[in-house]
RNA sequence: GCCGGGGUGCCCGAGCGGUCUAAGGGGCUGGCCUGGAGAGCCAGUGGGCUUCGUGCCCGCGCGGGUUCAAAUCCCGCCCCCGGCGCCA
């Protein structure tokens, strides 16, 4: 019935203190909350049992009169003021108690590899054969067989040409020269074909995942602050969140958010259960860390739209629900061709939310590089827990918190980089990848099966 | 945005300063009963603490305040309904 957490916390405070070590944070931190813990619960009671005496002499005042009666009035303001200072130190103790909750993280799952970044994720598939420079094989085999996976690939000396140069100089098809001066760095204007392949692909993720029985859902884009803190690590998160200005709304960075607060303070019946939705929404983000990588095109931008999946699951269901998410990922992928690799990340790269990750890589043959198109996580029940969704067992009306579960299905402007990059050809056409043919079919301006190279201006 | 009406438990719905231990229905879960089902009866159906006791505290949209005492009175906010305004 609590949170998977807290009951970790107090019944198995060891393994919580494993979980901590893998994961590079201070194990000491559970020693800590159990003495806070301990604390308020005490003060808890105590508070309690001056809150009945209180409460049975109210009782007692209006069937009294005269000095009686005033005497039994003058004992409860001094019980009150008791009360008054008890219930300021709990109230103390209470943040500090949920301040050092709110910062445990979920507990690992066993596969997860241990290690404080990104260099011990561990490859578990790979799809497709990767086009590799001469110049990048040594990275390349070290970033397949070196993590001891073999992927299918070919060696060539042509030289590749980055997406984006790609997009604004061979197709002519983006302009983030012009978006920098008028909204900033990582905006861009988009033109004909690449927004036809936006509109596409994202058509496609919908189309494919609601045929698959997710529900199909068009969420708001802003949220407010109590919902977005309890889906997000936020004091972590924040600075990747724009904030309207003089309210209390937060832009979403992704669908997820708006998904996991669909259900806030409810209760699920259990045969309800999964509950499988897709959300398509554009996508604002700071990119505050970020600094100046990927500060060229629209692989790393503000705004982009986004196909995702989202799930609530009974606590038994959530690990296949996992395995289906990423596996209807990867479906996507290989429907468009592109070759990728899925990696499990290591346990000092997750947030506090994720018992598992996986993301989906794809290859980049000119940047000579895997990089992240998907992220597919289970949280266990840890934003179930901070929004209050729960579901009953019909045997008992037992309730307990769901599992939520979020991957990405396609985010266009990502997927749009990956194409431009592996179905470039040597004079700058770019091949539109077969499955989306579908979705551009209606649109008689769409481009169908390649996308041409602007035409030299002299 | 303005004016008016309203938010009570899983649902409907009463209460509008102190026997509220939140009436009364309905639903759901468990038990009794039954050959089985129904009816009927009993219990449970928000959160927390617990010395696990027919124990205690908190909870009536959210947050403050007044009072010995608040679902009930006051202030701020959120949301819903109706009307006006504005608007794609």
């Amino acid at each position: 019935m609590p949170w998977s957490v807290l009951k970790a916390l107090r019944e198995n405070p060891d393994v919580m203190k494993d979980n901590l070590r893998k994961r590079f944070m201070d194990p000491g931190l559970v020693d800590e909350f159990l003495n806070v813990d301990s604390e308020w619960r005490r003060t808890q009671t105590e508070l309690n049992k001056l809150r009945h005496k209180h409460n049975v002499i109210s009782a007692q005042i209006p069937k009294l009169s005269g000095g009686e009666r005033d005497a039994k009035i003058a004992e409860a303001r001094e019980l009150l003021k008791e009360i008054g200072e008890l219930e300021a130190r709990l109230k103390e103790l209470d943040s500090r108690r949920k301040e050092l909750l709110n910062g445990m993280p979920s507990l690992l799952h066993e596969s997860v590899p241990v290690g404080p970044d990104e260099t011990h994720n561990a490859v578990v598939r790979v799809w497709g054969k990767a086009v590799v420079q001469s110049k990048h094989l040594k990275e390349f085999l070290a970033e397949t067989e070196g993590k001891g996976v073999r992927m299918e690939y070919e060696v060539t000396e042509r030289e590749f040409v980055g997406h984006a140069d790609m997009l604004e100089y061979v197709l002519g098809l983006g302009n983030t020269l012009k978006a920098g001066e008028v909204s900033g760095s990582r905006f861009y204007y988009l033109f004909d074909d690449i927004v036809w392949l936006d509109i596409a692909l994202i058509t496609y993720a919908m189309d494919y995942l609601t045929s698959k029985g997710f529900r199909l859902v068009l969420p708001p884009y802003m949220l407010k602050g109590d919902f977005m803190r309890a889906v997000e690590e936020f004091e972590a998160f924040k600075d990747a969140l724009y904030k309207i200005d003089g309210e209390d709304l937060y832009l979403i960075a992704t669908a997820e958010h708006p998904l996991a607060a669909l259900h806030a303070g409810e209760t699920i019946p259990e045969e309800d259960l999964p509950l499988l939705y897709v959300g398509v929404s554009p996508c604002f983000r700071k990119e505050a860390g970020a600094a100046n990588r990927d500060i060229k095109g629209i692989f790393r931008v503000h705004q982009f739209h986004k196909v995702e999946q989202f799930a609530y699951t009974l606590p038994e269901q959530s690990w296949d629900v996992f395995d289906m998410l990423i596996g209807n990922a990867e479906e996507l992928y290989r429907g468009l061709g592109i070759p990728h690799r899925v990696v499990n990340i290591a346990s000092g790269e997750l947030n506090l939310r994720a018992a598992m990750k996986y993301d989906l890589e794809a290859w980049y043959p000119a940047q000579g590089r895997f990089r992240e198109l998907v992220s597919c996580s289970n949280v266990l029940d840890w934003q179930a827990y901070k929004l209050n969704v729960k579901f009953v067992r019909r045997k008992g009306m037992v309730k307990d918190f769901v599992h939520m579960l979020s991957s990405t299905a396609i985010a266009s402007t990502r997927t749009i980089t990956a194409i431009l990059e592996n179905f470039q050809r040597e004079d700058g056409v770019v091949e539109v990848p077969k499955a989306l043919r579908k979705y551009l079919e209606p649109y008689r301006k769409a481009p169908k099966d390649f996308i041409h190279p602007a035409r030299k201006s002299s």
